[in-house]
DNA sequence: TCACAAACTTACGCGAACGTCAACGTCAAA
DNA sequence: TTTGACGTTGACGTTCGCGTAAGTTTGTGA
């Protein structure tokens, strides 16, 4: 899925921006924000190996949600690595946040697929014309509380 | 860490937004965009479990990144449901779409803790002063070849 | 040498998701 | 009764992540 690039590749702008399912604009953008700065060959940006793996590596932060300014921080590791302990050490612990941020972010991820399949299947059962079997029923039985805003009494709640 | 409520429960604005960490702004914005509609004690909004149990979905759905039109489709299920097969039927495809987005953001998360965790690893040896062990070394290349925006010739290029 | 594609810069625009007033109503405590 | 705290409805402002011209330059093939 990753395609591997010789280290001495070199791609325009239309072509990596074509591999990557972006615009032109979009580098150009990236680059004005700091987070990326090409070659230039004239006037015309070259892109190195390592500037493909940065963008790819700001377009996967980009889908996970994070800003692109905080994309550019985890970017910038050099110049903190460069600035000596106090600098390190905020660095640090802003990097384990971010992973926390992410922690969570999966089981965010892990739920909302839960939810929509539960509506996935209590759909396909309706389309079937069936009455869904019970444990479709209470897969979705969630689902349907909030499609119906409204909620059996004490359905599901655990004590506590 | 989510609090199961009873079905009988009331709101008020200002509860509900600081429970879910939001502003009273936002939650009005979700009902203007029709994704919840909390009954009202003369003017004031009062919110149910229901509705509760809404906008907890609809941040959620925020955080794995669909924006709050696709949200309100998912809300809008019973609507689906009572209008028949033709539009029970692309509204399944919209579902199984969704799905694979999240299946797909489950990998990218994946990657960008490991990431994040090379990174990581990589700072508090620095920190330490001690030269990375080969291990960490290893895992923490990309990601330092990215902050050095170089790479070694051909390093980790699996034959393809 | 000319044409033409493809790059460039500059700059204004836009939709999403709220923030932030402003101006007003309501209700309980002092 | 006045003072707040909390609620309401507009309406305009702001930030982010680019899109979209407009006009210019650069490079390559006929």
């Amino acid at each position: 899925m990753v395609k591997p690039v010789a280290p001495d590749s070199e791609f325009t702008i239309r072509e990596l921006a074509h591999e990557f399912g972006v615009t032109p604009r979009t580098l150009r953008f990236y680059e004005q924000k700091g987070m990326i700065n090409p070659d230039r060959r004239g006037a015309a940006r070259i892109y190195s190996a390592a500037d493909r793996a940065r963008v790819e590596l700001i377009l996967r932060g980009k889908r996970v949600g994070f800003a692109l300014d905080e994309i550019k921080e985890i970017l910038d590791l050099e110049a903190i690595d460069r600035g000596g302990r106090e600098r390190l050490e905020p660095a640090i612990d802003r990097f384990v946040g971010r992973i926390e941020v992410l922690k969570r972010q999966r089981e965010d991820v892990e739920r909302a697929i839960a939810e929509l399949q539960a509506g996935l299947d209590w759909m396909r059962e309706r389309l079937e014309d069936r009455t869904p079997p019970d444990d479709v029923r209470r897969r979705a039985r969630a689902f349907e509380a909030l499609a119906q805003a409204r909620l059996d009494p004490w359905s599901g709640v655990s004590a506590g």
